[in-house]
DNA sequence: TGTAACCCTACTAATTCTATATACGTAAAA
DNA sequence: TTTTACGTATATAGAATTAGTAGGGTTACA
């Protein structure tokens, strides 16, 4: 299961994106706005800012942007940063990879091979899918609701 | 990530499965064999036991056996029932489902309906594969390592 | 009836999650 | 240049979960 955190910061995420660039967005409005306790989040976005995925304005009228576009950053970075390896098992992960302590071996473990494949078909929706995506998908949901009424 | 709980269970039952069904496996054994701390194990057997894929024997030469045949155990329901739910967030979910805190409307969430793919994807592959396709895995692979040598 | 096996309850140490508290640094406006 | 509105950093803490341990109790076979 995915953390709160990781959540909040999907959710952060998707709501700077959706504003308009130009005026940076405060951590204050974003905690009221998705009920995200404001501390918690502060340490959140100071994460995501130093994965280069936001920048920051300090002082008054200071706030929150994206520093990459919402078409280049992908849930799956997001996901990996904040709660670590999406693999069931960390003898599958790329970036977390570590040996299993009982398994003899690795090559031959068909259990190892089932999380691999769960591991591919995972990874290839969460890192497809951007922010951007995100936010199409909303309006799409939004629209094809709007139509069934 | 899976539990330590929901690996031993795996490969406590892969080692049943490959036994023959007629004498008792001991807890023991499978604690030596594969690694497993023996007080752990026996919890995890007895759970395996109550949801009906294990069978028990009591008293000198006791031990454990399928209950199911292993082409029925598929390995998603053991980690469901280990560990909870498959899906990344609780509102996706069939079995262990919960409606999200801050998300005010499900229907028309972009990131549930990402996570709804996801899950779709990943028990598509954890149901279909059983306790016998595990068995059969391994012996592919050790065939295939072989003849590379 | 002894003993080798599973069965059961309760406890605990360590870790992770979900925050909160406090103090500090920085930039713009008055 | 002082004030005010922001972000930054570090420390801490309660709750939940994980990964076991301890210590018997019960059953059934020889």
């Amino acid at each position: 299961m995915l953390s709160k955190k990781a959540k909040y910061a999907l959710k952060a995420l998707e709501y700077i994106a959706k504003q308009s660039d130009i005026n940076p967005i405060l951590i204050s409005e974003i905690s009221e706005a998705q009920n995200i306790p404001k501390k918690f989040l502060e340490a959140i976005l100071l994460e995501l800012k130093r994965a280069g995925i936001l920048k920051s304005k300090k002082g008054k009228f200071g706030g929150y942007n994206l520093q990459q576009s919402a078409e280049e950053v992908n849930l799956g970075f997001v996901i990996r940063l904040i709660d670590g390896p999406i693999s069931l098992i960390a003898c599958v992960s790329d970036k977390y990879y570590e040996p299993c302590a009982e398994c003899e071996n690795e090559a031959t473990c068909g259990l190892r091979s089932v999380v691999s494949e769960v591991r591919e078909a995972t990874t290839a929706i969460l890192t497809k899918v951007t922010l951007a995506d995100l936010i199409k998908r909303e309006l799409r949901l939004k629209k094809s609701k709007a139509t069934k009424k």
